[in-house]
DNA sequence: AAAAATGTTTTGATACTCAAAGCATTTTCG
DNA sequence: CGAAAATGCTTTGAGTATCAAAACATTTTT
């Protein structure tokens, strides 16, 4: 079973990678002072319309302690706007301004250059096999998230 | 091309996925008390011969003053011991005790475990397209870290 | 109207990170 | 040889990230 060698090998040099590089790559020129998680941030916010607090930090799974911290950086840095909500006072409603947005554009960007890298060198029946393989993977995980909670 | 978006969601989902299983999944029970970091240090350790300080901050990429902050709390734990070289005095060699080598084992038997449930579920070519997608993935990363170099 | 629930921020504590300064030891070279 | 440079590690100072629990404001329930 030399593959599951190679399958981890593969696995662990990747996150490596994925962490170190996206980082390099993604916190550069116009973005040099945002950080990886500034940056997830502003990609859990996305370019719709606003989100609430509670929203955005469960989709990053971090309490919403942790969140109104990040965003306090963020506002700072100019790259999120905060609204108390009109409706239900008690919201906060979070959205990217213009530089949010070229931000998260960026972040994009970096994402579709490595599948188009990826995908380039597969034809048809390979893109459906990882897709498969990538979609067994994640039911996986999830069942495991699961059985831990 | 909607296979790329599918092909990126499930990528990110997946990256998601396996830093908190891995968390969550590694430390418990007897290594309740280790955290993710101290893992990748053990991890980076290894239980071969002993290694420096300097070497092993490199394989972690961090700086050898965020390494010794991790030292102090792995030798405080118990996983870790450290040793001044007799050869040349300035050198610090760190090893894992037993603790430590039975953390050791436990993450790799997590890696294992993992590998095992991902290819229980693809046939012979699948394992094939997903090794070439994952080294596709590698020497992308590459080319990035070379590029920024 | 009082009590409970909800949404967010603040607080206190711990972990991780880096750059730069400091210390001890070894190597280099005049 | 002996001073200067280099090496290996730790300490320091400062910033970010994290959580649980407490505090606060507002809305909903009873």
């Amino acid at each position: 079973m030399d593959i599951n060698r190679t399958l981890n090998d593969l696995l662990v040099g990747l996150f490596r990678s994925i962490t170190t590089i996206e980082e390099q790559s993604i916190c550069t020129g116009e973005y040099r002072n945002m950080t990886t998680n500034d940056m997830h941030v502003i990609e859990a916010i996305g370019t719709g319309t606003p989100r609430n607090m509670t929203a955005v930090a469960r989709a990053l799974g971090v309490t919403t302690g942790t969140l109104t911290i990040s965003m306090n950086s963020l506002v700072k840095k100019g790259y999120v706007e905060r609204v108390r909500s009109e409706e239900d006072r008690r919201v906060v409603l979070v959205s990217l301004t213009a530089k949010g947005k070229r931000a998260f554009e960026h972040h994009e960007k970096f994402h579709r250059e490595m599948i188009r890298h990826v995908v380039e060198m597969l034809n048809e029946d390979e893109k459906r096999v990882l897709e498969k393989s990538l979609e067994g993977l994640n039911g996986f995980f999830r069942k495991m998230q699961q059985q831990s909670e």
